[in-house]
DNA sequence: CGTATCCTTGATTCGCTTCAACATTAGTGG
DNA sequence: CCACTAATGTTGAAGCGAATCAAGGATACG
């Protein structure tokens, strides 16, 4: 059984026509008279709550979904248990991708706050996608950019030491709270260090420890999950620095 | 300019009809009648000579590549000269995905071999991919693959250690060897220890005492780039059962 | 056939993990 | 609203796995 029931939106039938947050999302690009056909992609809505899942692996795919309000997680987990986490999700970001090929997901998507998604059925967005030309491109936009993304966090993994993935994760945290209209050098984080370590194929407290260590060399300051920017360039200059230390 | 000029396929207009790749390939799961239709969109094809780029960091993207013969590799470079292999790609497998969301392409494919790959415009697929709904479908196919398969490399380089990530490397290489006709047990590697080594985030002198201690035990015999897979059950067990250890 | 490239192996170093103890925060029920 | 407890975060010390440094050997290519 699913966490939460799919809710209507009744009054609401404007989906994307009048969400604020298009110019991030799946309808980017697409111009005004064709966004209005996408309001009815847009049927459904679910609610997640904080640590639930929106999907697991094994579920059926029927739908991407787009973050409305709130953030996920993306993870696999081993048969032993061991979680390699994937990526986190912000609002206008898509989730669900991993299904298309299989029909099957292939990894847990959880919320990491109560979060609201715009649930887009599969079927449907391929028969606009074949109508609105802007939908059909926008989508393999959003596709290549997530192959791109998982791309930098290879880099990160397979090429950078443990500091040099944490200045990463922080500036692009940064970058995409930036995108959002919120402040680039103050915000909090919604994941654990265990979350974030997995991500970074760091263990929590070499995550704790470069926190710390950024901390006295004042390029950031942090009280638990609340983080300032201090000094972005310094952390820039970290990654560049110690790249050509290697 | 580019390394090789494009070669039209005169006497080879059946590009993908007669292609016995086909299964392999993007045009899968089309029917006889709308296959035809896909000759028109791989007009032509392209020799690239080994260590010789299809396309670079920056070039303009227009098409993506389907792979006749021959193999890939992809990689990322950072501006100090870091190398990130991003993957390794064989016949029947499509190239520059990358490129999509930027129209810029985001990574070096590098020929490992000779090779010849089918140019397919990018324009032109999404026109056709409009009209033939089998191909619209298996392209979101393709894409959502990669993403799944970027996932799994995430998984190698956060959660495993060196002597699984090699495992899990050459149970992959035996799998599509196997899918292409090849013997599952007996193939040749096509890229250098420092390759591997940068795919699987290790440095090369590690992928080649992990090699020498999996012939220890009897799992493999290794002479330089020739593999044979003596026990692949073991192999899986190493990545089953380290992961337990830890 | 000669030379550059690639591969193997050993000794040492270093960065991250592991283990452990404690501090702080968030969440729960009285 | 406060007390209590579980979850999360910090910090220190020791151990280990992979990187680094170094030398020699095999192979492929022109």
């Amino acid at each position: 059984m699913k966490a939460t029931a799919p809710i209507t939106l009744t009054g609401l039938k404007k989906a994307c026509s009048q969400c604020n947050l298009f110019e991030l999302c799946l309808p980017f690009g697409i111009n005004d008279s064709d966004i209005l056909r996408l309001d009815e992609l847009v049927a459904t809505q679910r609610r997640i709550k904080r640590q639930q899942p929106l999907y697991r692996t094994g579920d059926t795919f029927e739908a991407i979904y787009a973050i409305r309000t709130g953030s996920f997680k993306s993870d696999v987990l081993l048969e032993d248990g061991r979680e390699q986490v994937t990526g986190f999700q912000m609002t206008g970001e898509i989730l669900g991708l991993d299904g298309i090929g299989t029909g099957v997901h292939t990894c847990n998507a959880i919320a990491l706050e109560d979060s609201e998604v715009c649930v887009i059925s599969y079927t449907k967005l391929e028969e606009l996608a074949r109508v609105i030309e802007g939908l059909q491109h926008q989508f393999h936009k959003v596709m290549s950019r997530e192959i791109v993304r998982d791309h930098g966090v290879m880099m990160l993994l397979g090429s950078m030491r443990a500091e040099e993935r944490l200045a990463a994760f922080l500036l692009n945290m940064s970058q995409r709270f930036t995108a959002r209209g919120f402040s680039p050098t103050e915000f909090n984080l919604r994941m654990t260090r265990e979350e974030i370590g997995s991500y970074l194929g760091l263990k929590l407290e070499t995550v704790s420890r470069a926190f710390s260590h950024f901390q006295e060399e004042g390029l950031i300051s942090v009280q638990q999950k609340h983080i300032c920017i201090l000094n972005s360039n310094g952390l820039r200059k970290l990654i560049q620095h110690q790249a050509s230390v290697r």
